[in-house]
RNA sequence: GUGGCCUUAGCUCAAUCGGCAGAGCAUCGGAUUGUGGAUCCGACGGUUGCGGGUUCAAGUCCCGCAGGCCACCCCA
């Protein structure tokens, strides 16, 4: 029994889970090249008024959940580990000025998150995301694009259930009215509310729209609905917005009650879920438009949109919608050879392979020969290169393992051969 | 942070009423020493999650802790 173990929430991705994990930065990396947003790293701790300022100091996230590090000194900084990437993102387009670019400056980046909550299947302390941000325009095109860009990323992925949420939750100048409408309703029936709902219409009333609790259905049903009660900027940008994305066949379901956990979000939020999906853990990602949020850090009023899609849950549904793993690459070549304690010769050939291009493996314990072409087998090597007497006069063996046939090759020739074989694979 | 269920070898699981901790898979090795994912044989592998208690005796009963899962809270 090991001593120590990966700390709760944590988890160790062995090879084979990885591979999931990269198949998936892959296509993230792919659609970034292709709709245009370039890389961006910030680091994974902030100063904890960054998370405070920007993903709002009363929320669950900053409340609750925030991992903060223990500062060394009294008079250290508060620091914490990040719980999301947008408030960093934004901290570092003010820091560096980044208003002097084109803009909508667009960039992602895929990276570990932490929240400090309680873990179950699909939820953890440290979590991945792809995150993708538009900073710098204003107008309902872009939010389209965005919301498209996660959906797409699911459709390349491989699941093709994936639906999106859309909602405008409003701007400074038509929410706070509407919440005062629907306190004003909710009051009206506060005998009937849950305990839970009574304390949450003094906190944050909009959360009660999002209640599980089956007696608020009714209730919920009824409520003044945000969408109703837009201010006509807010409307028109709601309106425009869907528009696009109709024109774009984004498979796109208006859903009045949708509120979102982080306080900097305006108008347009969204939240991409699996048709059919049990449990609780079905949100794969979500979004919205956070107009104010440059602002709050500190820059000059900037509009900005992004999204943030949880990959562990991707993988997850992945795995439950049953489809093809992904596997660890495995080598063209796999250096095997007949004389014992040989591996000079061994290394050295699958070093001349591999400076080539090739991608080679080779046995350099004290298995015999058969036990080598058996693990090449296992190994899923399309080559075995056997070394044996031939070596004198510079050639090798080269087994097909696919096929089980073999013959000799000179060294000179065998890089090249290898590779025209795994060209001529690919293509057919 | 609240409530519930669970935890035996690396993995999946057995172990009768409280009575000597096992199997399959995996790993490593062997089956007359230059050719395969099969088969057969063998080896390795455990403080039964950790700590305490009850008992002649605890994997089994009781308590605490840790971890996993489920439902809340909330979210990706």
């Amino acid at each position: 029994m090991p001593t120590f173990h990966a700390p709760r929430g944590t988890r160790d991705l062995l090879p084979a889970e990885r591979a999931s994990f990269d198949r998936l930065s892959a296509i993230a990396a792919d659609l970034s090249r292709r709709y245009g947003y370039a890389g961006i790293e910030t680091p994974m701790f902030e100063q904890t008024a960054v998370f405070e300022r920007g993903v709002g100091a009363v929320t669950d996230i900053v409340e609750k959940e925030l991992f903060r590090i223990q500062p060394r000194t009294d008079e250290a900084e508060s620091w914490s580990l990040r719980p999301e990437g947008t408030a960093g993102v934004v901290r570092a387009y003010v820091q560096h000025g980044l208003r002097t670019w084109p803009q909508p400056v667009r960039v992602q980046y895929v990276g570990p998150m932490f929240r400090y909550d309680r873990p179950q299947a699909g939820r953890y302390r440290q979590f991945w995301q792809w995150d993708v941000e538009a900073i710098g325009d204003a107008g309902p095109g872009i939010d389209a694009e965005i919301v498209e860009l996660g959906h797409r990323f699911y459709t390349e992925a491989g699941l093709s259930d994936v639906r999106v949420l859309l909602n405008s939750i409003g701007d400074p100048t038509c929410r706070p009215p509407y919440i005062e409408r629907l306190t004003t309703y909710f009051e009206r029936h506060r005998a009937t509310l849950p305990d839970l709902e009574q304390a949450r219409l003094r906190t944050n009333p909009l959360r009660l729209l999002d209640s599980k609790d089956p007696d608020m259905a009714a209730l919920i049903a009824d409520a003044p609905r945000i969408v109703d009660h837009l201010c006509d900027a807010c409307r028109a940008h709601f309106d425009a917005v869907c528009e696009h994305l109709d024109a774009l066949a984004v498979p796109v379901r208006i859903e009045p009650s949708l509120v979102r956990g982080l306080d900097y979000y305006t108008r347009t939020a969204f939240e991409y879920y699996r048709e059919g999906a049990e449990g609780q853990q079905q949100a794969l990602g979500g979004g919205g438009r956070y107009d104010g949020l440059v602002e709050l850090l500190g820059g000059r009023p900037t509009p900005g949109i992004g999204f943030a899609l949880g990959l562990d849950r991707v993988v997850l549904a992945l795995a439950e919608a049953g489809a093809e793993r992904a596997r660890p690459a495995r080598p063209a070549a796999f250096v095997a050879s007949a004389e014992a304690g040989d591996t000079v010769e061994r290394l050295r050939i699958a070093t001349q392979l591999r400076r080539a291009g090739v991608s080679a493996r080779a046995d350099l314990g004290g298995r015999k020969l058969g036990r080598q072409l058996e693990q090449a087998s296992r190994e899923d090597a399309h080559f075995a290169v056997i070394l044996g007497d031939e070596l004198r006069e510079g050639t090798v063996q080269l087994r097909d393992l696919r096929a089980g046939t073999q013959h000799p090759v000179p060294l000179t020739d065998l890089a090249r051969e290898i590779l025209r074989d795994e060209a001529s694979h690919r293509h057919g």
